[in-house]
DNA sequence: GACAAACATATCGTATATGATATAATAAAA
DNA sequence: TTTTATTATATCATATACGATATGTTTGTC
């Protein structure tokens, strides 16, 4: 599964297959809260990557999925976010 | 901060001083719940990087919080524990 | 102390994350 | 449509994660 698959299968709503992937891919759920944090501030991506001290196109990178962030960097979204990273095991 | 600072300051078991850590740390935090989690599964550094597909080193380097790991290093880690990784803003 | 099991550290090679710049594509507004 | 703002993509250089092996250190048991 890549992000596009992850993405269609949320937005087309069957819930079930939704959870199941999002528990296959905790690194799409992080990605939609950052947009959705971003969005619901009305940041750009600009904004967001000079907050980070980062670049645009590295925030368009990471929310795109296709790549393996860590910690640090989604550490860093996350404060320029105002927001607390959470990591945990369940 | 690194994390043998870390460790000291949740060992002294200053509540305050160790909550300010966690929060600005949560690499820090995911590395006590793997820990603790191996411990209680009575399983070796060995054992969880057999099932996790890594070696023995790897996991200790990991757990020695001395590195950065990526979101897919941490996934493979929380598998070979039978536990989901979960990644969210708060 | 001798031995073994578990963990830590060092190091190297390779793959990839990340920063950076440029530019293309898209959306939004005039 | 033209212009502008926003996001996506491509690419390169550098730093570093990660796998792997070897070896050192600690811990426990006899």
């Amino acid at each position: 599964m890549n992000y596009k698959e992850y993405k269609k299968a949320v937005l087309t709503g069957n819930p079930e297959l939704c959870k199941e992937y999002k528990a296959l891919a905790p690194q799409y759920e992080i990605i939609e809260a950052v947009i959705a944090t971003r969005i619901e501030k009305q940041m750009t991506q600009a904004e967001l990557a000079e907050r980070a001290d980062t670049k645009q196109s590295n925030i368009s990178r990471f929310e795109s999925g296709n790549y393996n962030p860590s910690v640090e960097f989604l550490q860093k979204i996350a404060g320029a976010l105002d927001k607390q990273l959470e990591i945990t095991l369940r």
